[in-house]
DNA sequence: CGTCTTTGACCTGCGC
DNA sequence: GCGCAGGTCAAAGACG
């Protein structure tokens, strides 16, 4: 299932353009009516199973390992901003990416980077970048991230945020977000270097995941002095920051109609919707902040799905 | 107490 | 070599 393409720049843009919008340009050989073409390369078998291959939901599930676990909404991309790191290797004809559409019609591209580059150079990594990502997919990770930084970018009016895998220490797997200037209701997530381990099936600890909703960090009397305070965004995905097994036996069943556009409401009005720090351009972008055992326990949210495992 | 976010400082790569 | 921009570090404080 899925493909793997290597191709040269032009290929990209190509592909870039001629996929815009068109997720459904996608049914291919996938079964139970959904279309996933699902590709991730073989070096990053830890975000992907590929003997995992029964129904439709399963395989939507692993589509969405582990980008959206729980994502349904139809993410389109009308127009794709190669990452600044590609950019800078539009002259280099040894450059190859390889990329493809996942069947909600966001796009992951992945580059890598010529053997011929120092070995030490940040740009020697592998990089995976989901474009126009909708808001609440971005709660749809099932990996733990944590934030470590922050910074504007040039010619963006929002800021790049900066994640790394907090569910392993050694953990190399980074994660940037970054708001669309062209389309600030999505967001731009740069997925780089592979996570060595599992998927969590729980964290070590809750504490700092979910934050008050409306807290702020207080300001820092010797840093933050004439700054704009911002509302303070638990980043790290709370659906994992909460998870246990049964969460997890859920993401493993690529339950992917979990959320529906009624969950993914519910998610937003718990996370209070976005923080304006980065409506503002000078914050992170939003999360979930609810309790996601809360979330378990509401309504019918996982049944029919959850309990057959 | 452990983990979280925030954010200024620092490091590094790259173009000129 | 210099300056810019992106990426990372680490201290401080918040949270459960």
């Amino acid at each position: 299932m899925g493909e793997v393409a290597y191709m040269d720049e032009g290929d990209l843009e190509a592909i870039v353009r001629g996929y815009s919008g068109s997720g459904d340009a996608f049914s291919g050989e996938s079964s139970g009516g959904f279309s996933p073409t699902f590709c991730l390369p073989m070096e990053t078998s830890s975000f992907y199973e590929p003997e995992m291959e029964t129904s439709g939901l399963d395989e939507l599930g692993e589509l969405y390992k582990p980008f959206y676990p729980f994502s349904t909404q139809t993410i389109l991309t009308s127009s794709v901003s190669l990452p600044e790191d590609s950019r800078s290797f539009r002259d280099d004809k040894k450059q190859r990416s390889h990329g493809c559409l996942l069947s909600n019609g966001s796009r992951v591209d992945h580059i890598r980077i010529p053997e011929s580059k120092s070995k030490k150079s940040k740009k020697n990594q592998q990089k995976r970048v989901v474009e126009q990502v909708k808001e609440e997919n971005l709660l749809s990770d099932a990996w733990a991230w944590r934030k470590y930084g922050q910074k504007p970018i040039k010619g963006s009016p929002y800021p790049r945020s900066y994640y790394r895998c907090s569910s392993s220490k050694g953990c190399l797997a980074r994660k940037q977000v970054e708001r669309n200037p062209q389309n600030p209701e999505k967001f731009t997530i740069t997925y780089t270097n592979e996570h060595n381990h599992e998927l969590p099936t729980r964290r070590n600890s809750l504490a700092g995941s979910t934050r008050a909703k409306n807290s702020q960090t207080k300001p820092s009397l010797t840093k933050k002095s004439g700054k704009e305070v911002v509302v303070s965004s638990p980043t790290s995905n709370p659906m994992i920051a909460s998870a246990d097994e049964s969460s997890v036996a859920v993401q493993e069943m690529g339950v992917v109609d979990i959320i529906t556009h009624q969950a993914a409401g519910e998610i937003q009005g718990m996370s209070n919707g976005l923080p304006s720090d980065l409506m503002s351009g000078t914050g992170t972008f939003p999360a979930f902040t609810g309790d996601f055992d809360e979330l378990l326990n509401s309504q019918e949210f996982f049944s029919g799905y959850l309990w057959n495992y």
